[in-house]
DNA sequence: CAAAAATAGATGATAATGCATCTAATTTTG
DNA sequence: CAAAATTAGATGCATTATCATCTATTTTTG
């Protein structure tokens, strides 16, 4: 069955604003000397796993991740010392992750810059005819309520 | 400037929407036997020129694309022979873009695939949390009608 | 108009991505 | 409980992306 005109438009508006925003944001952090968006996605949901830590396949499942990437920047991280982990005991297969102090301060040493951001491109965003776009298409679309 | 809470839930929402849909579209589209959705872009934007044709550099703002990327692109649809550049003769730096009618078919055929993925993909999305926490987020920020 | 700056597009080097597959461990099932 | 199926995570390989830089051509400017 064929898209409606606003479903398409939904999805350029969508398409769209998420290469723009997302790439100001690389750039952003880039530009600070700082590592990619990634790395700190990757922290963050670490850390609020708490103390208990957290095991990859979960965050690979929350941060819809590929299974091979998510593996190799969890060994950067590791290798950097920005993450730990040890093995469960429980599951032989499974390595239970942390972030150590070291992490929790590059990942605040990121927000430095991605927080304020996310408000520049946000505001941004929503300023611009994407907004629009996006809203009047979500608008049309949505179910019932709201 | 830090972001508020809505900034951050738009950016959140708007980043995990678009993860998730594109990846549905990349596999339909392989699943199909079809090439990936970057080429539909081009081919469309293409084809949008008319007869008169565009040059690459308009394709990269339009498609936000990088400029390298696209030029990669470009030259395999050239060399598959579903686009055709002819050199401008106002501007010898510039080549003008056609899209061939083999090009056409292919963009035909891959409508068939990403179209109906459209419409599924929209439906699953404002269906589920995130068109919520997407619109919810965008009224709080849109600056002022609507 | 000549020199400097900007623009169109290509390309080499390097890193990131996705897919398929692999090993090891665990769960399920007959 | 043994065999089959599933799951966690790593890794090789091919593709794609990004950055920086390069050439060739305009465009701008003093």
């Amino acid at each position: 069955m064929l898209p409606t005109e606003e479903e398409t438009r939904l999805w350029i508006a969508l398409n769209r604003a998420h290469r723009m925003v997302h790439r100001e944001m690389e750039r952003a952090l880039a530009a600070g000397g700082l590592p990619p968006l990634k790395w700190y996605d990757v922290l963050w949901a670490i850390e609020m796993a708490g103390s208990d830590g957290v095991r990859a396949s979960n965050l690979r499942d929350w941060l819809l991740f590929e299974q091979s990437n998510l593996s190799r920047v969890l060994r950067s991280l590791i290798e950097r010392g920005l993450v730990h982990e040890t093995a469960s005991d429980t599951d032989k297969r499974a390595k239970i992750l942390r972030v150590t102090d070291k992490g929790a301060e590059l990942r605040l040493r990121m927000w430095g810059i991605y927080g304020p951001q996310i408000h520049t491109s946000m505001i941004k965003l929503t300023a611009d005819e994407n907004a629009g776009a996006l809203l009047r298409a979500l608008h049309a679309l949505r179910p019932k309520d709201e």
